[in-house]
DNA sequence: CGTATATCCGTACTAACGTACGGTTATACG
DNA sequence: CGTATAACCGTACGTTAGTACGGATATACG
């Protein structure tokens, strides 16, 4: 294996002080694939600016099939995102009690902002 | 179709206020697909803290492969987010210029901290 | 009780992603 | 000039993730 000795003791030491176990990694990189999604993403906006939305009704808000929608929701219902209320037919989802909103929506925009003009960077 | 008119148009109205437009929605969803990926994301808190490292370093502190930082490196690189400098035969890579490191540590372990403790999320 | 609507579920398909491997360039050292 | 090292590139492979479709469940309405 090439590369025995570090070059830069000193900074391997630092990287090694600042950077995420293995563990901890995978769990961002999970949430963030998560994020990581137009449709997951633009869902979890429109119910932060909405607060409470059916299916239906947020397919029309996204300009999304129902089908598109339907899957996003479930994958975040699965990670714990948001959660929903029946009522009749309908089910009204809203996000989750401790989703940090505030967190999100700055982050979220701020990254938006250091993202490249066009290609996917 | 199903679901012609809206349910609460009031609601539907503020959704869309609310919502990125989709072409955001994907450039964003290119940054976070970028930064989820352990790898990647341990190789920027890594570069976050040691300022620089050469790429044989950059493997010890993570106890990676040289091979997947390479891959890890070449993504980050077409992505704008490190740049590097030659000395001899080893490479030098640090954060790019523009790069919010604030934020993203910020941003990156508070998320880490609503991230469920096992499983991908 | 029967039909229509709102939503969900399960499956098959396609595409994108990360990994592993072999080969290549460029620098250092004798 | 030849060998060894640091890092890169291109390709093939396996896995994963998102999409699209058909059918299922449950509620409303007559």
């Amino acid at each position: 294996m090439d590369h025995d000795h570090p070059v830069d003791p000193e900074r391997v030491a630092a990287a090694r002080a600042g950077v995420l176990p293995s563990a901890d990694a995978g769990r961002l990189a999970g949430l963030l694939g998560m994020l990581a999604d137009p449709a997951r993403s633009r869902i979890l906006f429109a119910l932060s600016a909405a607060h409470e939305l059916c299916v239906g009704d947020l397919a029309l808000a996204l300009d999304a099939s129902e089908d598109q929608v339907s899957y996003a929701l479930r994958m975040l219902r699965l990670a714990g995102l948001v959660t929903f209320r029946k009522e009749g037919r309908m089910v009204f989802y809203r996000l989750s009690d401790g989703f940090p909103h505030q967190l999100l929506e700055h982050c979220l925009r701020q990254l938006l902002a250091i993202a490249v003009p066009d290609g996917d960077g």
